[in-house]
DNA sequence: CCAGCATTTTGACACTGTCAAGATTGATTG
DNA sequence: CAATCAATCTTGACAGTGTCAAAATGCTGG
């Protein structure tokens, strides 16, 4: 693709060379400043600058948009968990550094992880495959962190299953709780968290 | 009232005699039903037998209609807390059945529930003074029966406020994982419920 | 019996998602 | 080079939504 090609397709509207991407980034933006509910595909398309039924070519729906913002939300928490297993840290640091990011990832993002764990999208299972699979495959790994650090003694219970659920229960119920203003004070989210991390270890150092 | 009132009242849709209650419960149902999203008030009007925009005299609002249903699910859901209170349990099962009852509750009546604690209301505080009331009460109760357990040596956790937030935090986050069908099967909730229990407990008894 | 009031309705508007049919463009092939 | 084709985008249209202003309706106190 030349220059000339490039210059020409911001120019024209028609073949605006990758009006997908565009939208998704577009409308993850919306999403973060105004909320989920104040997204309308008309408005996003005027902001892109296109026909208000330019996206159902690339999207079956609304739904599969949210679906498609949603996926990309769970590859980059993917990404953090990534970052955290880099890291050379003790696995009790590393436990501690899971749950804060965990809060931190869903209260600084609070729109997309609406998407990604919410009710818009799993409700009825109107999931996108895409969606299923990377949601899958990061429920999984989260799981096998858990169990991992339930083997070596540091995580108690007896389920490794159970208490994998159990932990990520606390997570989003303190995360939704704080996302959602029932809690006001979103600074105190790391504080809270930092009270249920004894809770889950299995000698209480 | 007589009974040819009542009767006069039932044939008539203009002054309806109680449309407010009406309204009010006809919504739950059908939230109960088809869920929130469902719900646009020119069904409801349909349902009720009264035109699109009769609910304005008692509502501001569609939001305002929503927050009424709320407001009922508190009154439900302290009545709950009441009939708990009333038992001559000793408190540890009091506080098993707390915690199963939290998640039963919400389990039994997702959408009304998912409009006391969701974002749909408590966002940017679109939240009626009358819901505010009594949410704030509820909770202020939860906190204090926490805090009770808690002084009696029952429940762990250094701040009594943390903690019930945190105790909180989890059923929620249970709760909502099973309600938006992230965690599939919702006949398991009870389960890691009650493995999430030892956790709570300064004694592992 | 009628005036006034609470209650309900009608009409209208802007906004939404989505479908079907047409217009535009870049690439491909003869 | 030109004609065709498929990909891409636009226009027109429809049903549905929340909500406002103005009108209509029925009840009740004087």
């Amino acid at each position: 693709m030349t220059l000339d090609t490039v210059l020409k397709q911001r120019n024209s509207n028609y073949h605006h060379g990758n009006l997908r991407q565009t939208l998704v980034s577009a409308a993850t933006n919306m999403i973060a400043e105004n909320g989920i509910e104040s997204l309308s595909l008309r408005k996003l398309a005027e902001k892109v600058g296109v026909s208000r039924t330019a996206a159902y070519h690339y999207f079956q729906d609304k739904n599969d948009l949210l679906c498609a913002i949603a996926a990309n939300g769970f590859r980059r928490w993917q990404q953090s968990l990534d970052q955290l297993n880099a890291n050379q840290l003790p696995e009790r640091d590393k436990f501690e550094q899971y749950l804060l990011g965990y809060i931190s990832f869903a209260t600084h993002n609070p729109e997309q992880y609406e998407l990604m764990f919410g009710r818009c999208i799993w409700k009825q299972s109107k999931c996108t495959p895409e969606l299923q699979d990377i949601s899958h495959t990061t429920f999984q790994r989260q799981v096998e962190m858990i169990e991992y650090w339930q083997s070596i003694g540091l995580v108690s219970g007896d389920s490794p299953l159970k208490m994998a659920q159990v932990i990520w229960g606390t997570l989003h119920g303190i995360a939704k709780l704080f996302i959602d203003g029932v809690y006001a004070d979103v600074g105190r989210a790391e504080e809270i968290v930092i009270s249920a991390l004894p809770m889950f270890l299995a000698s209480k150092v």
